[in-house]
DNA sequence: TTCGTGCAG
């Protein structure tokens, strides 16, 4: 039962958003300040119309004359995370596609997608001589840039949710600036929420470096104010804190469900601990008091699930069913469900931070920003007037920062600074930043690139090395392993690793209490020397099984979705290589004698340390690792195959601080003096610190 | 004995 019930632990707040007008009505307005300004910052919610709307006003006005185009850049194209438009589990992925910005614009200009409109993502691109309309990952538009640094081809680039301050997004906006100064005729939209747009505004009007002729920032950037259609939300507050957000989370589920009417609940939790418990916990409850609880259906809702079990959450629930959404951050801005009416917001989000003095980064719970408790909130009022429950009270309200820190600034720089350099743009400390990253950072990851041979003394990108570091599509410690596969014989393996460790670590995935059964399935695929041999082991017999993939991941707790992802990403890192025309000689592990096989595991082994040599560790006697410097105790994590097994010296792909613990992930034994061969520089370097 | 979310012609 509840402790307290919403009448008394609830108070609402003051303001109600006003119900809002559609973008029609601004179309004059906005083609007047486009026309005029060279940059235009817009102010509209989701809902407002103005990612589908704008580029069409654009093109009718004239904006693709001459074979210019419009380019819109997205954060994200489908209503699911990236996998599920390609994944051959789902019978018709372009149904799923077709919720997308780009089906929906040529929709309404009534054309097919790839002709007139089209769009652009990584393994996917619909578009050709005809489109005039192309949504793109700003990530690409970067990547055009290595081409085209000018960026020609566009009149109009429109950088979409700028606020949400991704790395790529604040590189790219940089780039925008710079560009704009040479082209004078581009016109750059950048579309942001209330509370940042004063910052674009000045970022743009701003110089950071001398300019010749004064122009006073009124002429450069204005900002137009489009009212989105969102229905009003009541917001409500706790009048005391809460000593456990999880438990009043849950009592505030139950609470809505007897006192409030109908509509879908979305809970914010920080992760999948937080959410399988509630999930399991709602359950429970309903089957014991299934007369007063009737009717409720929990669901989960984080990424690491696979894309049946994410579908459930976009179903209609069963006739007198209300579902309750228990997610992360995924439905903040990724992920949008319809019927939504009651949201409950914990306060609470997990950030990740890079720490330039250890290397290490952290994922831990911090409190929201202002920002994201209003994006919250807004997914209440999407299809009627909704309600916010926030687990937290006024005044913890009024003390959260407008914003988080952006991404750029607690980040591992190295892929990026590699990118600007790629770019042409030398001096990385003077770009022009929107939020200009710590110094530790750029340092750190100057460092980096140094020991890595991608820069040389003068800090300029190294040919060919560097160069084609940038090129490649994975980070720089990978970039260099797979460049240095050829000399060591065993690029085909090595293609095979770098895809599979790019997943991230969805590889395997099991239920709760299957654990097991998923650990017995891995170990028919164990290598002694860890966790890279064996993810190259599972990659293997999965390109094996042809139409009996999905099958075979199936049974061998395998995630078939992001397998398919892996066996895409290869195929376009082999691409690159060809273009630097480097063979690739596939080489099947079948018919081999064990001592072959024995030498190409050693081989493998020691090209990973020609690229994650700056990730080494040494086991202790207590099973722990420490690094070269001694400095911090890490920890296998449970989900290497060299948790609670004995080794020396390893390299590792990655390490995270979480909670009170640091975990290396994915894991392989090596020799020390593999270590110095690979860098005798850098170790040198840590001896003299140590 | 465990991990927010994206993205790369």
């Amino acid at each position: 039962m509840a402790e307290f019930s919403l009448d008394t632990s609830f108070i609402p707040a003051l303001h109600k958003p006003s119900a809002l007008l559609p973008i029609a009505k601004y179309r004059d307005n906005l083609l007047y300040v486009i026309e005029s300004y060279p940059v235009t910052i817009v102010i509209g919610q989701t809902g407002s119309g103005k990612t589908t709307q704008i580029p069409q006003f654009l093109e009718k006005a004239g904006w693709c004359a001459n074979g210019k185009i419009i380019g819109v850049t997205q954060v994200r194209f489908s209503l699911f995370p990236r996998g599920i438009l390609y994944a051959d589990d789902n019978p018709q992925p372009r149904r799923v596609a077709a919720t997308t910005v780009a089906l929906r614009v040529a929709d309404e200009v009534g054309c097919e997608v790839g002709k007139e409109v089209g769009y652009s993502i990584r393994f996917e691109d619909v578009t050709s001589s005809a489109t005039r309309v192309k949504f793109l990952t700003d990530g690409l538009l970067i990547r055009e840039a290595l081409v085209d640094p000018l960026l020609s081809r566009y009149s109009v680039i429109m950088v979409d949710e700028a606020h949400e301050r991704s790395i790529s997004t604040d590189v790219l906006l940089g780039l925008l600036k710079k560009i704009r100064k040479k082209r004078p005729d581009l016109r750059i939209i950048v579309s942001s929420a209330t509370l940042q747009a004063e910052a674009f505004m000045n970022f743009f009007t701003t110089t950071s470096e001398e300019q010749t002729s004064p122009v006073s920032g009124d002429e450069i950037a204005k900002i137009v104010n489009l009212e989105g259609r969102t229905y009003p939300i009541d917001t409500l507050y706790l009048e005391t804190p809460a000593e456990n957000y999880l438990r009043k989370a849950i009592d505030t589920v139950f609470d809505i469900h007897t006192q409030e009417g109908e509509g879908d609940i979305l809970v914010f939790l920080t992760g999948r601990e937080e959410i399988d418990y509630a999930v399991q916990t709602v359950s429970e409850r309903v089957g014991q008091e299934a007369d007063q609880f009737a009717g409720l259906q929990p669901l989960p809702l984080y990424a690491g699930l696979s894309s049946e079990e994410q579908m459930y959450v976009f179903d209609k629930p069963p006739e007198e069913k209300r579902k309750v959404i228990f997610s992360t951050n995924i439905a903040e801005a990724s992920v949008t469900i319809d019927g939504i009416v009651y949201v409950i917001d914990c306060g609470f989000v997990k950030l990740r931070a890079y720490n330039p003095k250890t290397g290490i980064e952290t994922l831990t719970a911090t409190p929201i920003s202002k920002a994201s408790a209003s994006q919250r909130a807004g997914r209440a009022g999407r299809t009627k007037p909704g309600k916010c429950f926030r687990l937290y009270t006024e005044q913890g309200y009024q003390s959260l920062p407008e914003a988080n820190p952006p991404e750029i600034q607690r980040s591992n720089l190295a892929p990026i600074i590699l990118q600007l350099k790629a770019l042409g743009i030398d001096n990385v400390v003077r770009f022009d930043y929107l939020s200009p990253p710590p110094s530790e950072l750029m340092c750190k990851a100057l460092e980096l690139l140094y020991s890595l041979a991608a820069l040389d003394d003068y800090a300029k990108l190294t040919r060919p090395l560097g160069f084609r570091m940038a090129e490649l599509a994975v980070e720089p410690m990978m970039a260099k392993t797979i460049l240095s596969a050829q000399s060591f014989d065993c690029l085909s393996e090595i293609l095979t690793i770098a895809a599979m460790t790019s997943l991230g670590g969805s590889v395997w995935f099991y239920h709760d209490g299957d654990q097991k059964a998923m650990e017995i399935s891995r170990r028919k695929f164990a290598a002694e020397e860890g966790d890279h041999l064996t993810l190259l082991n599972a990659y293997t017999a999965f390109i094996t099984k042809g139409k009996k993939a999905a099958h075979f991941c199936h049974e061998n707790h395998l995630n078939y979705k992001s397998m398919t992802r892996a066996v895409s990403i290869r195929a376009q890192l082999k691409r690159y290589l060809e273009r630097f025309k480097i063979e690739v000689k596939e080489s099947l592990a079948s018919n081999r004698l064990e001592e072959d096989v024995k030498n190409k595991a050693e081989r493998i082994r020691r090209c990973l340390t020609s690229g994650y040599f700056a990730h080494a560790a040494r086991m202790q006697p207590d099973g722990t690792f420490r690094n070269v410097e001694g400095g911090t105790v890490m920890h296998a994590h449970p989900s290497s195959l060299m948790f609670n097994r004995k080794a020396d010296w390893v390299i590792f792909h990655e390490v995270m601080e979480t909670g009170e613990k640091t975990f290396i992930r994915d894991i392989t034994k090596i020799e020390k003096r593999w270590l110095l061969e690979a860098a005798p520089e850098f170790y040198k370097v840590s001896d003299a610190r140590a």
